[in-house]
DNA sequence: TCCATAATATGACCATCAGTCATTATACGA
DNA sequence: TCGTATAATGACTGATGGTCATATTATGGA
């Protein structure tokens, strides 16, 4: 009998190890050649498995996609949590907390890139379960923004006029929406002249002068 | 030779028509059942076309896409530049070019449904021609911004020290951000007991802050 | 009026691919 | 060694975007 259990835990570690050997191949196909332009097949046989296989391990594509942004959403909150530990003011810690970002997105273009072009629509697809799960990660970096800005409004470091959970959602809809510029944009700043380095470096500037405390006025 | 001429204009028109009711009818199945659950052999059926009759008028399924965007982007630009020309202070016209685009898009829903579900994935398949059009499509709108911008700076009603170009790039990505919300986020805002409604009022509340001269400091 | 030609329309057909399932292979414990 | 449960498989299905050889229609001149 306690072999059987013994057994049973070896096999749930054998699967979950499967499991993340298909992340690795699904990210690597994914990445290089687009969600969209890699077939179930191919990525069977990349991991040396029956496209049948796959399918015991992962709901359908869609999960897969799931499964990979679920990682590294882990992955970049690491990184928030330690900026969120240091002692330092709330507004330094939020000023790290985007510098990390944005070079975590630069060590992950591929990624970003994947995320940006078919995120929208599978998220819009999301239900239930993994509508829930995807909610309650997002939560996670959420409430270490939150507290972060909170702990920034009481050593008056960050303007106090603001719920401060607001804005943290503010942030990060700006911040996701310099990562995920769409192309035309990029054509239409370069048309007019400014770099999307330079472009970036304003906007942040824009958005840490937002936040920032004013000298009181009204 | 005159009565060729004469015909061939008339085909032309006709053909314009034809490619205007094929847009009509591809506007009313993707924003009732999404784009991607409308075959073209649906739309050839609503249409009353057989469905290699599309391809004649249109490249393929994309391009219909497109041009669905490209009709309401011309039906947006008349509001905005109707608002351009009022005689108003230039932070007056900014605020009132907000409140119609958000009446726009409220009476434009399942547009917008749409364009944030498969936006994000066409518009980065653009191309040459394609690009080119979209981009000055963008350009025409982000220009008539620009112009109230350097308005509002010099009536004294903008902020001063940003360049408004860039002003006007920031509004329009955080503007999208919120048409766009991604239901995650909603779910999110709702778990922690902000309404979707409250949430952009707040951040209309915190962009307009943002962008307002304001009594001089360092 | 009638014909030749060009323009327009068509739907059977093709290729692709996500997802299924009946069948086969393997691992395990007795 | 054997019977059962678990895991793996790939042929198959259904859906669909896009193509193309063929058919239909409109046009202008004879």
């Amino acid at each position: 009998m306690v072999k059987i259990m013994a057994t049973a835990d070896r096999k749930e570690r054998e699967k979950e190890q499967r499991k993340n050997a298909i992340i690795d191949a699904a990210e690597k196909l994914f990445f290089s050649r687009g969600f969209d332009n890699v077939s179930m097949e191919e990525l069977a046989k990349e991991v040396e498995l029956g496209k049948g296989t796959l399918y015991l391990y992962f709901k359908n594509k869609d999960a897969l996609f799931f499964a990979i942004i679920l990682r590294k959403m882990d992955e970049l909150h690491e990184i928030f949590r330690e900026c969120a530990d240091l002692k330092v003011s709330g507004r330094e810690k939020s000023k790290l907390m985007g510098k990390r970002y944005f070079e975590f997105v630069h060590e992950n273009k591929e990624y970003y890139q994947m995320v940006c072009t078919n995120g929208p629509k599978l998220f819009r697809k999301l239900e239930n379960e993994e509508l829930h799960t995807f909610v309650e990660h997002m939560k996670e970096d959420l409430l270490l923004h939150h507290g972060v800005f909170r702990e920034g409004m009481a050593d008056g470091t960050v303007r106090d006029d603001i719920d401060p959970l607001e804005l943290a959602f503010f942030m990060a809809l700006m911040s996701n929406s310099i990562v995920c510029l769409d192309p035309g944009w990029k054509t239409v700043l370069e048309a007019e002249g400014i770099s999307y380095h330079q472009f970036v470096k304003d906007f942040l500037l824009f958005i840490g002068n937002a936040i920032e405390k004013r000298p009181d006025a009204d």
